[in-house]
DNA sequence: TTGTATGCGTTATCAT
DNA sequence: ATGATAACGCATACAA
């Protein structure tokens, strides 16, 4: 790698002066800023990334800490992250706690040294259930600000970027009795222990109660035959007309079962899950969906962490980005 | 944060001595020591990173470039990457090129100036297509180490981390022919213009070669209507009796489509496509897969650039992670 | 217009 | 056993 020494020393001039020139200081005259850069970029100089970072006393990089990268929400919120930090000049060092608590408290741990300008995450599932969040306040305590989307802590005080989980079922639990005059409609979960889990189902429950109707929930959180629970909770229950799955997988079981069971749908069942960009392609019928907008939560919270970054006084937020019902086949079009 | 500094001021000895302490040197007093620990876990004390790299001239930091990361096999290799990476002590810093030259460019020229020790990357869609790699060769020129993984550029000498995409599609075939019967097998595929497809399909073409039968491939790379077309091409042709899909996705829209045409699988058609950790689980009947060891590929593709950057002298080497045929229950068991 | 000196936080070498 | 000094590469306040 070249240095400014270098290039001082080949032209016979000093460091600082090649600083400037490089800078396109009007302390240098015209001539000496046009011999250093010919040489600079004859040799390819680039100015060492970690001697700035040590000189500003920032990293213009942030940590990002996922649960996983397999579940496609969470691939698709990276894409949004890593497309607004590209956009505002940052890097992002990303770790996966594999959703434990332990993997997510060394990565915090880990580059809470200066590494990082600051945290975006959501929080691991095992610290949900543990409801055990001290290593993300000492990380605070440190004054590296921490932005956490999706699955927060309430009772952190930080900015936070969340779906609006409750709202969104609780409207298509409400199109379902309303636009398609559905009247027993089956919940899908496998993740009815996290926090957003217990909001969507808090919203299907209020729904349903609404309208003075039966509440039906099939928790899967811990089954080991997915398929065959709902095809026998389908199976037993022959006046099932509608299943809305909360997560972005059983919609899809729902689809192939009632199939199996040759339920006509929409006709006699709708189906409607969580998903988004290609879930649609991966059902027939084409599945309606709850699409979460993952890539806008990501560029969302990177832009909310770098305004607050930049900003000496900032007020914290809690950002809510809503979902949208996107009617595909399995479905009735109101 | 705390320095070393701060700690010498306040205990009234010089910074040598505290980073001497810290680092448990044998020159100092067991006394001091204490003292020195002492006050730094009650301060909170890490030594910053940035110093450090600057000082030891090497970030522990690998810079990882995916086309994208909402493709399941990406997302996997990510997580295997994330994983050994942290197993071996270093930070990734991960880009996306979204499949574009530009981005895919612009992040080797970002990243290489000090700020990683190395590159992981598979290249993407629009580089093979134009077949540009400068770029690439230009970052190795500077000494900086580049891995290719998946989609490599045979032209650039580095090390690499590939599938053994001829062979297995190879086998595939082989195994629909000779353990199942099949006379009639339907190639399918999204990604015949790149390095990968053409291999595979190679593999296939090879098989059906060596067994004396008709080749039939269907190339949806550029068309709208996925669905539509596989639907179309199964209905003109009853005479198919398997597919196979060289991709993730195209799979289950076979069998989708195929259910749709009420035809049974695996009894009429047996279909085998590409998959990875929980492709299975979104089809019905469980989609047959050649399973990319994709987890593995990251794993392994951490483990030899990370020996790479520690030995002085290294052999560059193609590693091949062999597939594994993987039975569902869309093709019949021999 | 150019050059000198200083400091970012750490570590290593060389005194004391 | 402890401390002073230099160095990593860069940027900037200050001198010349």
């Amino acid at each position: 790698m070249t240095t400014l020494k270098e290039l001082a020393k080949l032209l016979n001039i000093s460091v600082s002066t090649v600083s400037k020139a490089l800078n396109d200081s009007h302390e240098i005259s015209e001539n000496t800023k046009r011999r250093v850069n010919e040489l600079a970029a004859k040799l390819n100089y680039k100015p060492n990334r970690i001697a700035q970072q040590l000189k500003t006393n920032q990293t213009k990089t942030l940590g990002v800490i996922l649960p996983t990268v397999t579940n496609p929400f969470f691939a698709e919120v990276l894409h949004g992250i890593e497309t607004k930090a590209t956009d505002l000049d940052y890097d992002i060092i990303v770790c996966l706690s594999d959703e434990t608590l332990l993997k997510e408290r060394r990565s915090l741990e880990l580059l809470s040294n200066g590494s990082v300008d600051g945290f975006i995450m959501a929080v691991a599932r095992e610290s949900q259930l543990e409801e055990y969040s001290e290593h993300i306040q000492s990380v605070i305590d440190s004054r590296v600000p921490v932005l956490m989307f999706d699955r927060v802590v309430n009772e952190i005080e930080c900015d936070k970027v969340v779906v609006d989980d409750f709202q969104s079922v609780y409207d298509a639990t409400e199109y379902l009795i309303k636009q398609e005059g559905r009247k027993n409609i089956l919940l899908v979960s496998n993740i009815e222990e996290l926090s957003v889990g217990k909001l969507r189902i808090s919203g299907y429950e209020k729904a349903i109660a609404d309208n003075a109707l039966k509440s039906n929930v099939l928790k899967l959180g811990s089954i080991e035959n997915v398929e065959e629970a709902v095809y026998k909770c389908l199976e037993d229950d022959p006046s099932i007309d509608a299943v809305l799955s909360i997560d972005h997988i059983t919609g899809i079981i729902a689809i192939n079962m009632a199939k199996n069971l040759k339920r006509s749908i929409p006709e006699d069942l709708s189906v409607i899950g969580f998903g988004y960009e290609h879930t649609h392609l991966l059902s027939s019928p084409k599945i309606s969906i709850i699409h979460q907008k993952a890539h806008e939560i990501g560029a969302m919270s990177v832009k909310l962490l770098v305004d607050s970054l930049k900003a000496e006084e900032h007020q914290l937020q809690t950002i809510v980005v809503p979902s949208e019902l996107k009617l595909g086949e399995s479905s009735k079009s109101s």
